[in-house]
DNA sequence: CTTGACCTTCCCCCAACTGGAACCTTGACA
DNA sequence: TGTCAAGGTTCCAGTTGGGGGAAGGTCAAG
């Protein structure tokens, strides 16, 4: 249970073999290797394992999963430096919703407008092509 | 008015040079070209510009752009087909904000469990290392 | 002894640009 | 005429976060 194989390990943690060893290429993990050369993951590398790929699953990059994973790993850290890192995020994840909503009611606006059958007046073209039409 | 350097263009387009050189190369424009080798944009290459710029600013692909390009020169389209690709990325735009906002609650969470002082306790590492407390 | 399922490294590919190096052209000014 | 800055040109490399696939080593089962 304790020192897994790569297949073994990505399945655990769920994730992709390839996303694994790319992970140790950056340095995020640093698992043994075996007199084979196969890469030996401990119950550690495990639970570093779920936590990015929990990280990036809240859309955290990599640099921030770098430092979040620095700050797990330090017993004497401050919780207002993982905290000011989520924040950070949030506000990224809140500005990329607005824009999207923006899109969204622009296009969805002249989606509406277009009839959509076999002639060719289009109001998204034209909206595209810049007429105030 | 009529024929443009590019960085004339990139001005009225509002478009990094750069980026007009990258639109040619791949295909999307074909500006001509003066004696001395330096582009020449006409009118209709100022069009198709703007056209992508906005279409970009919407969030279409490169690919998207292309077919959106092509049914905008084409007097014989059925705005159903320029509808079809409105709608489709109508549809991921959704897909996108739902993801966006389901990390955002998950992230708001954490983070509000979170003092954010200089103790080492912190309920958003927690959260990624995945204890269910 | 071979087969198939693992594992390894290596390198190229994706989107949509951006930055920078090395070099050429043009117009203005001394 | 020399020269300088501000344009233009091409080409190459890097970005994010991996994915695809080749070429080859290893291991357990039959």
């Amino acid at each position: 249970m304790t020192n897994l194989t790569i297949g073994e390990v990505a399945k655990r943690a769920n994730l992709p073999a390839k996303t694994i060893r790319y992970y140790e290429d950056i340095g995020l993990i640093t698992p043994l290797r075996d007199s084979n050369g196969y890469r030996v993951f401990r119950e550690s590398d495990f639970h570093k394992l779920t936590f990015l790929g929990r990280a990036r699953a809240l859309g955290f990059t990599i640099e921030d999963c770098r430092t979040l994973l620095a700050l797990y790993e330090d017993d004497s850290r401050a919780s207002a430096d993982v905290k000011a890192i989520a924040q950070k995020h949030l506000t990224e994840i809140e500005a990329k919703i607005t824009d999207l909503q923006a899109m969204h009611a622009t296009l969805s606006d002249l989606s509406q407008k277009c009839c959509g059958d076999a002639r060719p007046d289009c109001p998204i073209l034209e909206g595209l092509s810049g007429q105030t039409n």
